[in-house]
DNA sequence: GCAATCATGTAATGTTATTACATCAATTGC
DNA sequence: GCAATTGATGTAATAACATTACATGATTGC
């Protein structure tokens, strides 16, 4: 899908993620963003539910929590399945795209008959400087 | 880890969770426990806490939600990496096991120096019956 | 202008998970 | 035996995450 032109809250979210070293949650991002307005989580979740669509944000489904993708190129088409590691010392956390974990998946769903929609992969553990 | 002999309310998650057709919510647990005297949220996230530790039960992280484990064999060695297709239209949780996946991650992970604690990996999408 | 659509604002509520503190039972060491 | 420790339990309160419901405002197309 293009991406359209941000609106004006979805802007002020995807800074706020854009800047931010880690993820941030819903709540975190809304706490950021007082100064400029916001008061309810809402305005936080419907920035972030248009930012998912347009692949600019990822939800890490075991942090509860968002990042801006880290992806260089557009976001005019799909990259497949995203996977992350996530450092339980720092906060860090590294995206990553492997084509044959994707292969792989798909053979296996495919077996199942399974059609997939979404894909999660989060690795949890300790990054280089956190051993 | 050897697994040792589950407490009452232990036994208790343990077979609402084996009995039922598909993951449920901690607080779904409780309600259907209720009658066995829970009455607190607390008394399940703590012995969800230990069947999660013994490997019994699996956390659905795309859903806040749990399942019996559906591996046969005991549970005294870790199984590797646990993958779950999810249908969106039936519910139905699908564990399974590939050991190529898990090469796969292992080599991207040790390429980052990363050492991982705990793999996720959930796959939200529709079954056979409910495309 | 007016309808349709989409973004926004606000309040209330629903859902998931944890902290804090007290009690009880089994085990261990002496 | 009995104090000390450890692990399981009970209860209340609160924190953290997310959605529903309803009202308002802006933009576009006709």
């Amino acid at each position: 899908m293009a991406t359209p032109q941000l609106t004006k809250n979805q802007t002020l979210v995807m800074d706020a993620l854009s800047h931010s070293e880690g993820p941030m949650s819903a709540y975190t991002i809304l706490d950021k963003l007082r100064d400029h307005g916001f008061r309810a989580p809402l305005q936080v979740y419907r920035a972030l539910d248009k930012l998912l669509e347009y692949g600019l944000v990822h939800r890490l489904e075991s942090l509860n929590a968002f990042v801006a993708c880290s992806c260089p190129h557009d976001h005019e088409h799909d990259h497949g399945v995203t996977a992350f590691t996530i450092c339980e010392g720092c906060g860090q956390v590294t995206e990553f795209h492997d084509e044959a974990i994707e292969q792989r998946l798909s053979t296996l769903t495919r077996a199942q008959n399974f059609k997939t929609e979404k894909t999660t992969i989060e690795i949890r553990g300790h990054c280089q400087s956190c051993v």
